[in-house]
Order: C-alpha cells, then structure tokens, then sequence
DNA sequence: TAGGGGTGGTCTACATCGTAGACCGCTTCC
DNA sequence: GGAAGCGGTCTACGATGTAGACCACCCCTA
C-alpha cells in the first residue's frame, strides 16, 4: 500500500462543490459555487489545474455533455465525485468533527 | 492587503492538537493527541516545520518551560494559539459547516 | 559504565498542493 | 463587428506536507 495521502484544503472544497451542485456540476457551476457558499475567489487555472489532480488520484470523473442552456451551446465537461472520492470526505469530516468537539466552546463565532 | 491565505490542511490539526492539549501543549503531548485523536502519525520533521510555519504567521507562539515530570527534566517548548490562529480555525470550520449543510445525507459515513 | 529506550528538538531536502495569468475559441447581444 | 460572458488549456512558481538523519539528555539495568 502507498502511503495514505490526504485531501488537500482546496481539493476539499471543490469536492464538495460539485456535491452541492449535483446534476448542474459543469465548470462555471462548481467555480460560482466555490465563491458563493466558500466565499473564496478563484482563478480558472487554480481552479481547473485542481480538478485535473482529483481526477488522477481517482476522486472525481467527468464526462462531456451537450448544453442544454440558451448560451454556451458547446459541449462541456459535467463534473462527479466518485465513491472513493466520497469516502475521502466522509473520513476528513469525521477527523474534523472529533477534534472539534469539546472545545466548541471556544471555537463558536 | 496581501492576499488571504487559508490554513492547510495539516495546518489547521496541529493548531486543534494543540488547543486540545491546553496547558500541556509541549511538543509530545501534542504530537501524541495528533496521532490519537487524528489518527495520523507524523514524523518529527513534519511536526517541528509545520509548527515554525504556523509561527511565522502569527497563530500561534511559544516559550520555554521548564519541564515538571519526573522524567524529561529539559526545559521544552510549550505551544499556544494565538488570537489570530484561533480566529483562522473559526473560519475554517464555519465554512466547512456551510459547505456540509444540508449534504449531511450524503456525507454521514 | 556502557547500552538501550524514551523524550524533545534542529536542519535539510524534496514531493505535493495552491495559485495566477496568458492564451484560445465559441456564443449572444447590440 | 466589438463587447461581454462561458468554458477551457497550459505553464510556471510559491506554499504546504513530509521524511529522515542527526543531536542531546534522562533514566534504567546489567
């Protein structure tokens, strides 16, 4: 087995963009996503260099797909987190829930 | 301004490790709570990097103590978060509790 | 009195992740 | 036919994650 890698802080997020997004995940979804409910700006190349690397590790996949809007006729990536993706952000939440706990005294707002 | 940086992901546990140590927060014990409680083993270099990282950002700072323990009677380094390190880890955490709301279907293991 | 195991730490080096920006092409609106 | 928006690639570099060798001291025991 290698050795176990971790999610990254960015991938996390994007990960769970796309989650949020379910069906309507193409790029500009999953990126306006980031920077409504993350309230972080991100640049394409950040954005799609990031994608690339989940991809390879095996946590997302995605497929190109006609559009069905008025604009943007051409055909674009449809992005999805995998099962193993999934499992990747059920364990960090876990690891981040157990932390938290007991002292959400000092880290409530 | 210089551009908002976001804690990484290793990052933001050794600042939790060390909030959970409280006033025991010396090297081991928050290398042993990180390793217990995060389930993540971390080599010495690892650790001792990030910990200096995290100080020359501001969020978290140290003294020298003389050691109480029968055994290790070296004076050793005793870390605490910083105002600044703690307001860092309320953000972290309120956006991930954004991000994971209403996917908690999904994301409970 | 010399190991051996545990504690606590520094320093160096490299791999991985985070990030911006230039560049490209298509579409819709005016 | 120009501006503005959508979607995307490629390159490069700075920041973060990580291991391991090395050092020093304490305590135990043979």
């Amino acid at each position: 087995m290698p050795p176990k890698r971790y999610l990254g802080e960015f991938e996390q997020l994007v990960l769970l963009a796309i989650l949020r997004s379910g069906s309507r995940a193409n790029g500009y979804a999953v990126r306006r996503a980031l920077e409504e409910e993350a309230g972080r700006s991100v640049s394409k190349g950040a954005f799609y260099t990031t994608l690339d690397r989940l991809e390879d590790k095996g946590f997302l996949t995605w497929e190109l797909r006609e559009a069905t809007e008025a604009r943007s006729r051409m055909p674009q990536r449809h992005f999805a987190v995998t099962p193993a993706g999934l499992a990747e952000l059920k364990q960090t939440r876990q690891t981040l829930l157990r932390l938290w706990s007991g002292i959400e005294g000092v880290l409530d707002a």
